[in-house]
DNA sequence: TAGGCAATTGTCTTATATGACAATTGATTA
DNA sequence: TAATCAATTGTCATATAAGACAATTGCCTA
């Protein structure tokens, strides 16, 4: 797999377990950020590749900031992939 | 000035800071990101709004985490802007 | 002065993030 | 059973990130 789909899948798994732990819907939670849910639910799943904006207002809504949201285990970067 | 635009100066400043501190040229270290050079310089300048994956082979070559990367002021966010 | 390098700006193209909306599935509950 | 809600998937349109490349500007320095 890809560095960036590793990357956009661990992003997305961290990004569920903080909304889970706050225990809101998928639904409300994307509406709080002002993103349309199925997207939301892409970025969840790991098939799309954020922007850092769309990712400021995830970490806003869930009264973190952007770098404690994105405090992530290094995915084991090698050259190319990109 | 919108939020958005207010994270892409601070991100951009910050990506810039670092790399002037590494001593390396936009030309060259945009080269090592695999960004092309002129879009390098937008990141920079704050006219675009970056992927995560876009910074995440930034900080991989500033040798830092992409926490460590995004760790900037929190834009004071209002809301709507988007 | 001429040449080279870095930074910047502009433009066109291509890929894709996101919006918008419909439809399906599964779980729950009245 | 029927109704509702959450999660998921698919499709189309739009906005824009990023690639590619040309051109300009400013700064050195040979």
């Amino acid at each position: 797999m890809s560095d960036k789909k590793k990357l956009q899948i661990a992003i997305g798994n961290r990004i569920r377990a903080l909304r889970e732990a706050k225990g809101v819907s998928q639904q409300n939670f994307a509406h709080d950020c002002e993103i349309e849910k199925s997207n939301y639910h892409r970025i969840e799943a790991g098939n799309t590749n954020p922007t850092i904006y769309t990712l400021h207002r995830i970490a806003f809504n869930l009264g973190i900031t952007l770098s404690e949201l994105v405090a992530i285990e290094n995915p084991q970067e090698t050259k190319k992939g990109y």
